[in-house]
DNA sequence: CTGTTAGCGCTTTCAC
DNA sequence: GTGAAAGCGCTAACAG
């Protein structure tokens, strides 16, 4: 049988209560009585059942999070962001994500249940009825990593998506001198996705360039959607100077319909991205994008949930915006550097340098 | 105050037991007592507090999983072959990978206590005496996802990695007329680097070639390190035709070293990875390497614990070993294609091309 | 300082 | 079939 403080107090020859103190360190108990009580745990390598103490506290240091899908470097970031922020403050954190089996509507449900998860953090690319009235009925806090801040009632994590895709384009516009930049825009269900366009458009028009609707095209955020969508302003009688791809797999799906049309990136067209994944860096040329910090998406998130759980349960809901920055690869083109200046380097002379 | 058992007995007027096997849906309750109350439950917007039931049954329903990290999709896979096994058996899964603030030990240690977890799989590229012990003393089942069934006392998964490293090399010297194949190897810790490494010496010295130790260099699972270890291999005098890197990371490292000289892959030379991660098949040229069902290396460590905690505690340590295959990309030449077919071109040709 | 006692909400004998 | 009662192991008043 495992020992429980029952055997400790009884060899310990005080009571249950007491070595309840002892062993949380409370200050009401003698010091030689505590000594002698953690000896004696110590000894017995007692191990407290974490069960009884969540029944009496009503609280199991567990905090639930529910994600689409477990797939992608993205929600990688985030969880880890999570884990660590929470793991320092002594909770824990159970992943649910959506799969064939499971939607992300049951995981909430499954979550809300008493004593299961002291809170919920709830990543949705867009949120439904039935979700917010989940949300709005839970017991426990939840705190929702989206697009848009479409959910008031609660605490509330999203990229700054319109910042940006506006700042990118801006960037493409003002630094490089470029006029005809097309997009490859995400699911039109998903709130990045319109924030992006919504960043784009504004830079566009803040620049007073107007708006080609042949070169808005619609992606699905996946290499392949990107690809198709690239097929299509490849084909355009009137072509782009660059594309803004909403997110890098799209725009890595540019980069190989471009080269197998015998094209290259970004001599004859500019390709920028959006979330500064991994592979952005990786590939050549190394994509210009939007850097998202992932992770601290998650470690936002988790402060605003721990939060809650610190006794905040009825200040007003807060709304975090964690902003974005541009990183500049070789995917784009400067057209004002454009005087005949040879942007990539004879081999020869990158041969020198080693 | 939360409604339970209790509330609900007084309303249909019976014993909070009968309330229970009613719940439970036992057959010992009589039909109409059992619409009754759970009409009543239903009503009352019932929900069953888990730690109390955790308590008495002295069960969690969780299973906790002990990574080294969580970063790449390789980690990702796995976490998703977990969670979508175990939730159709009725369990949670709480991940806890190590970071800065915490260890593998740390975390094995958090969850072996008593009604925190009901078994933990645990994921480390070597183990080391100290884990070793724990994992022996544990009160828990625990299962270990390893490069090598180096643990014997517990269930073990792992990759076929000599099975792997050989059917690629084999392939590359009996398919493709190599015979000049370096290797970077993983880190030396590494109980998947090893036996890669193994599997290819066996395919050289089978097919009668012998290794040659320059072409033999370490790396480190990182994109960084394959650079580096390329960089080595391109300098060398006698240069070999293909570059078998153990992981998918460092084979691009390779392609971006290749490429910055001036050479191209695979016409100048070959290259051919581990893993078959996601990038594998965005590259260009598509990387020729070893597909790791990472998934199903999450369910198979999932359906090893569940069989333990479904009662087959004690019946003989099992060890599972999921098999590879190979991914043929464009990434290596065939030279038995290749008639005479200079196969370094000089460096001012290759400026040329451009 | 320490012990007694009353639960937390549920499952499960053991009687009836 | 159903109820009474005994815990699961722990915390937290309330006394002393």
């Amino acid at each position: 049988m495992n020992i429980t403080i029952k055997e400790i107090a009884k060899r310990a020859n005080v009571s249950i209560a007491t070595v309840s103190r002892a062993l949380n360190n409370l200050d009401n108990v003698r010091p030689e009585t505590k000594d002698s009580i953690l000896s004696i745990a110590e000894k017995l390598n007692y191990i407290p059942n974490v069960g009884a103490r969540n029944l009496v506290m009503q609280k199991t240091n567990i905090i639930g999070f529910v994600l689409p899908e477990i797939q992608g470097e993205f929600y990688t970031e985030i969880i880890r962001g999570i884990d660590e922020y929470v793991y320092n403050a002594g909770y824990h954190m159970i992943v649910a994500s959506s799969h064939s089996q499971r939607s992300i509507v049951e995981s909430l449900v499954n979550f809300m249940k008493r004593s299961f998860v002291d809170g919920v953090i709830l990543m949705a690319p867009s949120i439904n009825e039935r979700v917010k009235e989940i949300i709005t009925g839970s017991t426990v806090p939840v705190v929702v990593i989206s697009g848009k801040s479409e959910v008031d009632i609660v605490d509330t994590v999203s990229i700054d998506n319109f910042q940006g895709a506006y700042s990118i384009v801006n960037f493409l516009i003002k630094n490089y001198g470029h006029t005809k930049i097309a997009i490859i825009k995400g699911p039109s269900t998903n709130n990045d996705s319109l924030e992006r366009y919504e960043g784009y458009a504004a830079a566009l028009t803040d620049n007073k360039i107007k708006i080609n609707e042949n070169w808005v095209v619609e992606g699905d955020f996946t290499l392949r959607g990107g690809e198709i969508a690239c097929s299509r302003l490849m084909t355009l009688l009137e072509r782009p100077d660059a594309i803004f791809a909403s997110n890098d797999m799209m725009a890595l799906g540019c980069y190989k319909v471009i080269n197998s049309l015998g094209y290259s990136v970004p001599k004859d067209i500019g390709v920028v991205g959006f979330d500064h994944i991994l592979f952005s860096d990786v590939v050549l040329p190394r994509l210009t994008t939007v850097h998202v910090p992932k992770s601290e998406l998650g470690q936002e998130a988790a402060r605003l949930l721990l939060e809650r759980l610190d006794g905040g349960r009825d200040k007003e809901p807060e709304h975090v915006k964690v902003s974005t920055g541009i990183i500049i690869g070789e995917s784009c083109n400067n057209l004002n550097d454009y005087n005949h200046k040879p942007r990539y380097q004879p081999i020869n002379q990158s041969i020198n340098q080693l």
